[in-house]
DNA sequence: CTCTCTTACGGCTGGCGTAATGATT
DNA sequence: AATCATTACGCCAGCCGTAAGAGAG
């Protein structure tokens, strides 16, 4: 079995379609057609049901169809991050040495504490990785981070990692100076009704993630805005939107503790739910220098 | 990346040699070394120290190299069992159907139990799948077989896996009814002292194994005698070489009591300690059915 | 001189693209 | 007719094998 053929047919079985996988992986259909049937004839089974009486419909899985997407997508996250901690190790000179992914919303002492833990054991060292924001699932995923912070709504569990809560953070609504609630040190969701807001994104894999960084859900009379993009990848380019008065953002309060700027205030909205600070690793991940970590940092924990 | 490459640089890494591993590749050597050549370019960094003052002793592997060897064997064993999953799914017609492995060792109520366990759970099926002598650990990581029945000396734990013991069996010496010790129902380690034995073979990935069956270690003298080969692959095989005259052989008495020859006796030896039956799967498996069904036998535990 | 890995080069296979065909609504 | 997949066929890249080269004991 080749990690080529399994990529191509992970993008049919997931899009149930080979026209729109052909399109996905930049190759020709009918290529894809004969790279899949290649692959059904080595395993000696039918992953897809064709063309019976849907070509419309597009395909349908088989129970092993099922059975190799599944493996399939794991395997190659698997290849991925194989290949990635290669790269990696290929850059330390010596030791191990660990990654850890942060962004520019994560309270500066969690990142300090990591490379700090990381003294503790010896011959493992720990490096921090910025990562954009909402990429930190994605980062342990494709093994760009051996752990990452994370930052999820209080009690939400993250599928696929082991993850242990660390802080509270209460949440801030960013505005510009010249804005009319400027003055005003702590504002209400009320005030902020019809505000328009940066758009967050999505993070893939962390459920609610979007909702969350929009402030929803909202108590009624309390209508969010209008939700203006792109979402910005840092700290930085949030701050900037706001300054630019295209719309107020919302940020935790570490956030705004860490960056000063003088065209932009941080107001304190007390009937937001605090947003909670994890470190996150890979549920299957038993690299011991790994644990140690990940398990000394849990030690941290304030909740 | 490509798992032929993979593969190729695994078998180096592990034998640390270009010659040795073409060999085991049955392929030229200048082709593997092209070839890992390629996945080092690929990596962007260099996976062995070559040539420089150890022609003679082979090659070395840095802390990439190291980094994929791991990361690689893991990746090779879960494309296989990514493959062995989707073959066994195609060839059932609908559901989730688990294959149990087990040995012509097992007691036959364990089987039983296994396949009754499923009935409790819905959509799951059970299938018992027979495995040779000491291949029981193979096959779940391999993937043919989602779990399995082990047997081990008491107390010792298996790597990759996850094992709850069930019961502790007897041992029992099998030797000729013609033989000199026939008459007698139970027997010491000194008076099997010099007997010639089976060759239990070993297990992959199961420390121990062989000296377990070897009845090993033996106080003073008790010496073990000539060991015969080849190994036995199943019961039968064992009690027809028993049969032959060829030797004795140590079992559970759980083997003795499901199959009675009357060319053959059981032989009670109460100093050899007892070995445990557990059941075991992949610490990383993490599908519900596998886990349903594991958790079921593990309440089965007399232990 | 032997052992081992690398470089050079030629041949072949396997996978991709284009074009044509089939099946269904 | 339009859509979606398979079959047919030619081309090319990549991989392997053979042969030659290079460095160390």
């Amino acid at each position: 079995m080749d990690l080529r053929q399994l990529r191509h047919f992970v993008a049919v079985a997931e899009l149930r379609s080979f026209t729109a996988a052909a399109g996905e992986l930049h190759m020709s259909q009918p290529a894809l057609s004969q790279s899949v049937a290649r692959l059904e004839k080595e395993l000696g089974c039918a992953l897809l049901h064709r063309n019976k009486q849907n070509p419309g419909q597009g395909v349908l899985l088989t129970v092993a169809g099922e059975t190799l997407l599944e493996e399939g997508r794991d395997l190659i996250a698997a290849a991925q991050r194989a290949e990635e901690r290669t790269r990696r190790a290929g850059r330390t000179s010596s030791g191990v040495s660990l990654a850890m992914g942060f962004t520019s919303g994560t309270p500066q002492h969690l990142v300090a504490a990591a490379l700090a833990a990381a003294d503790g054991i010896d011959g493992v060292d720990v490096y921090p990785v910025e990562l954009d924001w909402g990429h930190e699932h994605q980062a342990i995923v494709t093994g760009r981070a051996d752990l990452a912070y994370l930052q999820y709504a209080e009690g939400t569990p993250v599928a696929g990692h082991t993850v242990t809560g660390l802080e509270l953070l209460e949440r801030v609504a960013l505005v510009p100076t010249n804005h009319r609630l400027a003055h005003r040190g702590r504002v209400t969701l009320a005030d902020l009704a019809g505000e328009a807001i940066l758009d967050p994104g999505s993070a893939e894999g962390v459920p609610g993630y979007r909702d969350l960084w929009l402030g929803e859900p909202r108590p009624a009379g309390m209508p969010i805005g209008r939700i203006v993009g792109p979402p910005a990848r840092t700290v930085q380019e949030m701050y900037s939107f706001v300054a630019a008065g295209r719309g107020m953002a919302i940020a935790s309060k570490a956030v705004a503790d860490q960056f000063q700027r003088d065209d932009v205030v941080a107001l304190v909205v007390p009937d937001l739910a605090s947003v909670e600070v994890g470190v996150a690793r890979l549920v299957e991940d038993r690299r011991p220098p790994v644990r140690q970590v990940f398990d000394a940092l849990s030690r941290l924990s304030r909740l």
